[in-house]
DNA sequence: CGCAAATATTGATGTTTATCGATATTTGCG
DNA sequence: CGCAAATATCGATAAACATCAATATTTGCG
């Protein structure tokens, strides 16, 4: 798919952050959808949540996630995780891109690298949706 | 070089109980993986929370889920999903095959029916990975 | 056994997606 | 501007998988 200029700026990428604050993407919802084994679940809350838990679905990415979380700074730069997943880098470009529309991780930008971030709250969403 | 995710080796059906006892597939490991984001999360570990992630990655198996977690019975006729769904029967019968293999449902036969119902330990198992 | 109902398997098909090499874009710096 | 490093996108490929129709298997019952 190829998407115009003029669009792009909208959609695509958000203004960076020249400041420390890790942004979260506009598009993903705090949290997604009502408990899975209390109450109804629509089929559009399922669609949601399987979305959601689609992006768990991948090794790589809990490595990330892994990774990022045994950092003491909770974050990691993006040319670290090449390295340590043993992944070309576009693929880890794609599983971070993946997980960031998704709303679980933040992204920071300083200079040339980028460094990424959990977002907490998703992941405690995604437990909750667990009950 | 090409990293090989290895898809589920699908030893085919064990057997079956003819008691009322709901049985559990012996390859499911009752807990799986240590938490996510506390601790070394090694790539086989990373692989096995990855498949049950994944096994929950569609909205048809959520709504499973939910619809068992629904009745006050605790559980359900494999016939009664086809209608439930709206999805054919092989296509039922496939889920539900995936999520008794996943160990996140267990069966029990009676007659001509199998009655599913989810494995709470299951589930808490991976409330409790993403810790 | 023979039938009917429930469930499972098979085979085919279309979609999604993980992966990579090649290349483009972004960013800081001199 | 021009260069180098980090990141993103593109295009291609292969694998995984959801889905269904057709068919097979299982089960209870008479």
């Amino acid at each position: 798919m190829r998407v115009n200029i003029k669009s792009m700026k909208l959609t695509d990428t958000n203004p960076t952050t020249v400041s420390g604050q890790p942004r979260v993407p506009t598009d993903a919802p705090a949290s997604c959808c009502p408990p899975l084994l209390a109450g109804y679940l629509s089929a559009e809350d399922a669609t949601q949540l399987a979305q959601l838990f689609r992006v768990l679905g991948e090794p790589a990415r809990l490595q990330i996630l892994n990774l990022i979380a045994a950092q003491a700074s909770e974050e990691v730069c993006a040319c670290e995780l090449v390295e340590a997943l043993g992944l070309a880098q576009p693929t880890v470009s794609h599983h971070l891109k993946v997980m960031y529309k998704a709303g679980l991780l933040s992204r920071d930008r300083r200079g040339t690298w980028i460094y990424y971030r959990i977002v907490p709250e998703r992941i405690a969403a995604l437990r909750k949706a667990l009950k």
